[in-house]
DNA sequence: ATGGATGTCCATGCCGCCAGCATTGGCGG
């Protein structure tokens, strides 16, 4: 998302914070949270984009196009101003403690004065927080806790990490003789880039109710559990630690300190109602409305125990007793609302309701080859024929040997003549049964041009070029170095054409819309870099891509055996980006893939 | 403040759960 894109939409989110904060019209305060989302959403850099343009976006109306010029122009919103001047910063702050929502927060502003955590510690302490509406102890006792974590700097956890947390407790649930089925839900399911917690749901086997208990103990007893918060039948929390047992990013951690954590949520179910519990859970929020408003539509509503015929009675149909159309399966429920089946990376009201065909989304089975791998050669762990034998074990036909550049000084970057002798070295090397391609990953110099000359390149198979220093700069520059790098014709793929590390870094925010364009023109691929660090492109710009189609490719840019694996985190992140198999060049044949490499610079 | 149906006004995503000071408002999915 080009930069200036992200510093309005957060512009406009604060904005919206600040008119609910301030009791104004509720509907002026959504409004400006959904021009926010849409800003997000836009390949195109907003400085760019005229007035008619931008009324063309869903929810961009006059007013709001009038706040987008100006801030292109200018750098600011004059009414943001005027906004922060009567609403104390510190009070946005507040907002970001779960169980704090606008109402409570304005409430506890105009009675007590709290205006940011130390004076909301402060009416703690006192006791005089109590004073404020719907605040008993019970809630204080929430904040409080929430309070100690927020201070810790709690961010969104990385999908890699969340995933492994989450497998661990999942296979010691699977184990349990009473437990039917478990699948953790959530944005990990949908397969976010981060996600700010774990749900894990249980389906208990027909006929075993009575032992619940037995799930929940096991949940709450696995190692690493670093706190217990809800111990009941069906629903159980717990803190648990990230520095426990996550292979090879183990940190080493003082003895006693804690460490970060995250929660980690239990839910068992009836078997009955496993599907729409499991849609439930899943979400996103706004998936789960667009549903129920079309259960409605259709005469019926959907909640988390199933989809019931519609009767205008106060309490729920469950506890009446009233027999679901569907709720066993996710299939059944999206079949009664005459939609196919919706996979839960594309659930995010961004159109898949709309859409009457089946996706066929690209899937981990479908990849065929990896086109992105270092060797010891730069600073890869395995030799040339490790690297061959553990991609054919997955089964793939093409294995792209992509050692880096010169100018990678310290990951090892290869001279040019000692790159010569590595292309002989993996042309000689042969192993049964696959294709081992001599690459390069060339690094995409500041100004755009790659780290080796055209003679060079021309002679190698395959021409990964990414970006890896000076990632801090302007966008337009940025946009420049990466059409500069597009339009070499040796060019097959641009790596991680960011930079980004998430949670680290922000790496380089050029126009994605014409690096998509030229992309596409120059038939080059860019890279879904699946490494859960990186995952970049990023799901929306996938889309972008893909409604452009452009090629993709999806690479673990391979330093260790184990890396491999990380494919299903890039494999989720195109198809968040609704990436078919036709446009994913690793899905595709031998023959194919061959044939196109040596289409490009005139092989 | 927006967008849809109109020709300027009108509605504005659903549903369950929880705490509270009690039959509802706020929150989160």
């Amino acid at each position: 998302m080009p930069a200036a894109n992200q510093a309005l939409a957060s512009l406009l989110h604060e904005m919206s914070q600040m008119l609910d904060l301030l009791g104004e019209d509720s509907f002026r305060a959504s409004s400006h949270a959904r021009a926010a989302r849409a800003i997000e959403d836009l390949p195109h850099d907003i400085a760019s984009m005229d007035r008619k343009q931008l009324l063309e976006v869903q929810g961009i109306g006059p007013k709001m196009a009038d706040k987008i010029l100006e801030f292109a122009a200018t750098g600011e919103v004059k009414e943001h101003k005027e906004l922060a001047s009567r609403v104390p910063p510190g009070l946005l702050m507040l907002l970001q403690i779960p169980g704090l929502g606008p109402k409570i927060v304005r409430a506890m502003w105009t009675q007590c004065s709290i205006c940011d955590i130390p004076s909301l510690k402060k009416c703690i302490d006192d006791g005089t927080i109590l004073g404020v509406p719907r605040m008993g102890q019970k809630q204080v006792n929430k904040i409080k806790a929430a309070i100690a974590l927020a201070e810790q700097g709690q961010q969104r956890l990385w999908l890699g990490r969340a995933y492994a947390l989450a497998e661990r407790f999942a296979s010691r649930l699977r184990e349990l003789p009473m437990v039917e089925r478990v699948e953790p839900a959530g944005s990990l399911r949908r397969g976010r880039d981060t996600v700010g917690d774990i749900d894990i749901l249980v389906a208990i086997r027909p006929g075993h109710d009575h032992e619940a208990a037995q799930i929940g103990e096991a949940f709450r007893t696995t190692p690493g559990v670093t706190q217990v918060l809800v111990a009941g039948d069906n629903k159980s929390s717990v803190r648990a630690s990230l520095n426990f047992d996550v292979g090879r990013w183990k940190r080493t951690v003082d003895e006693g300190e804690q460490g970060p954590t995250i929660q980690v949520d239990l839910r068992v179910l009836p078997l009955a109602s496993w599907g729409a519990a499991l849609m439930y859970f899943t979400g996103s929020k706004e998936h789960n409305v667009r549903l129920r408003e079309r259960a409605l539509k259709m005469g019926m509503t959907l909640n988390e125990w199933g989809l019931f015929p519609e009767d205008d009675e106060k309490t729920p149909p469950q506890a009446r007793g009233v027999k679901p159309v569907a709720a066993a399966t996710e299939e059944e429920v999206y079949a009664a609302l005459k939609l196919p089946y919706i996979p839960p990376e594309c659930r995010e009201d961004r159109g898949e309701c709309d859409c009457n065909t089946p996706i066929r989304l690209v899937e981990v089975a479908d990849i065929k080859a990896e086109l992105h791998a270092h060797t010891t050669a730069s600073d890869g762990q395995l030799s040339i024929e490790e690297l061959a034998e553990a991609a054919k074990a997955r089964g793939y036909h093409t294995i792209a040997v992509t050692d880096h550049s010169r100018s990678s000084a310290v990951a090892g970057g290869l001279t040019v003549e000692r790159l010569l002798t590595h292309i002989n070295a993996v042309r000689s090397a042969k192993v049964k049964g696959i294709t081992i391609l001599a690459g390069s990953e060339v690094d995409i110099l500041a100004d755009g041009t790659l780290d080796y000359p055209d003679d060079i390149l021309k002679q190698l198979d395959i021409v990964v070029a990414s970006p890896h220093a000076g990632l801090t700069q302007d966008p337009p520059t940025a946009t420049a170095r990466m059409l500069k790098a597009i339009g070499n014709p040796y060019v097959h793929i641009v790596g991680h054409p960011t930079g980004r590390l998430i949670n680290r870094r922000a790496g380089l925010s050029p126009d994605l819309a014409a690096i998509i364009k030229a992309a596409q023109e120059h038939d080059v691929a860019l890279e879904i870099n699946s490494h859960w660090m990186r995952l970049d492109l990023r799901d929306s710009h996938v889309r972008e891509a893909v409604k452009a189609g452009c090629k993709i490719a999806i690479d673990c840019d391979v330093h260790a055996r184990d890396e491999f694996d990380n494919i299903r985190f890039g494999v989720a992140t195109g198809r968040r980006g609704w990436l078919t198999p036709e446009l994913c060049i690793n899905t595709w044949d031998a023959e194919r893939l061959h044939g196109w490499l040596k289409s490009k610079g005139g092989r």
